[in-house]
DNA sequence: CGCAGTCTTGAATCTCCTCAAAAGGCGTGG
DNA sequence: CCACGCCTTTTGAGGAGATTCAAGACTGCG
């Protein structure tokens, strides 16, 4: 079962596996560690219940009556959560690896709040392109190049292969992407053999092939399936 | 082909097919009409390129390059759509009926386009879990839950049949469930035989059994399919 | 009346899912 | 250090839901 981590000026309660320490910088923010597997609840419906990812990883994700779920987005360093960007109360929050949060203020961090809530819509609007239109290895491949640009290790720039850590397991990218486990397993060591990525633990994975890897992940004609199109293809203006 | 209608105060351009009215009530803003079939498109970059819906209905929709495309939203009167809310050069309008649209002042109507925007995202968030977790039958049945909803026709409010007109083709539903024209049209035949909608023109909905929809709509354990959960189910709060 | 567009319906195909089993990793404890 | 159990991942075989292809019906319009 899953913890759960109550966040928010109202409520004192932290869990065992929160730390909670003060930070001088940035006017004593308070950063809580959450573990991964933690449910986090913004406590109550409070506008000011916001908080920043500091380092770590986040998912935020629905669930129908019988328990399919939704993954909506996942968030890394810098993106905000709370209240001030949505209700809450209407899908939740899971850490998916250790993760440092930061409370904000909602009136001074104003204008980033409202750029956060620009960038959720953009990308859910990208993602309901991905799972309406896409197919498996597109999906599959969209989600790599999103996840190296927000989860690349600044290692060695050597190349052009990016290295990043796949926080999300089998299970949580086919919730990501509306398929099953199975078929993501496939998608990643269809990639492996193709040489377009590259891994030896499930979780490290190398971005082998970056050109192959977008050019799939637009859809591009060659090498996906041919389009569903339904209405006359506009031409970009 | 689409046509193209240019809107914001710095085009003075009108096509054909548009009218421009001026209103005297509130505040001199100005009423066009759009025909059906017409792309939207707001001018340039700015800011206060915005609108809202008086009358009719618009979508929202991306395409990918091979024009596999994806419906986003479907606006009714009241909604709004421009600069404001997202970039709209990242995707394109399309008027589905002849509309109504009236250019609003961003700083009057700041609360409002703030609360379009938490709207907007929200519907785009339960759209992710339409296209990603529903099975056919429930994505078009959402679909006309919601529909029903945004253009209920405000006739006899007899029984608890609500009717409404379908702007959407059947394409046009396809494309915004990801889902082929021909298993929307199977779907909404198989709910016609089974007594929850009627219809005997294809664009004007009745519907017949509001409950069995929404049941159906929330993807109920005994209507649907078994359930697709890659993690344990997590009990409401 | 005939044409164009949308909608409906059927049959075959295919992608992805389901079910199943085996392999690999990791921590615990003997 | 290795055995054991637990969990995630991988891989295979078969099946189901949705798509594709195709033909016919309905509607509105010149």
């Amino acid at each position: 079962m899953f913890n759960e981590t109550l966040l928010g000026a109202s409520s004192p309660v932290l869990p065992i596996d929160c730390l909670k320490l003060n930070k001088e910088a940035s006017g004593g923010t308070r950063l809580r560690l959450v573990s991964p597997g933690t449910t986090i609840v913004l406590q109550g419906t409070r506008r000011d219940a916001t908080v920043r990812i500091v380092e770590g990883c986040i998912c935020l994700f629905q669930q129908l009556a019988d328990g399919r779920r939704q993954i909506l987005d996942v968030l890394g360093a810098g993106r905000l959560f709370g209240n001030a960007l949505a209700d809450t109360a209407r899908y939740r929050a899971a850490a998916l690896t250790f993760t440092h949060l930061e409370t904000i203020d909602i009136n001074v961090e104003r204008e980033s709040i409202e750029d956060e809530l620009r960038l959720m819509l953009h990308r859910s609007h990208a993602h309901a392109i991905l799972l309406g239109r896409k197919t498996a290895a597109e999906k599959v491949a969209t989600a790599l190049i999103d996840l190296a640009q927000q989860f690349a290790r600044i290692a060695s720039e050597q190349s052009d292969s990016t290295t990043f850590t796949l926080y999300l397991t089998r299970a949580d990218l086919a919730d990501w992407l509306g398929l099953t486990l199975e078929t993501v397993s496939r998608c990643l060591n269809s990639f492996k053999r193709g040489g377009l990525i590259a891994f030896k633990h499930p979780e490290i994975i190398t971005i082998a092939d970056e050109d192959a890897l977008r050019l799939l992940a637009a859809g591009q004609p060659s090498l996906g399936r041919r389009p569903t199109a339904y209405s006359q293809v506009i031409s970009q203006p």
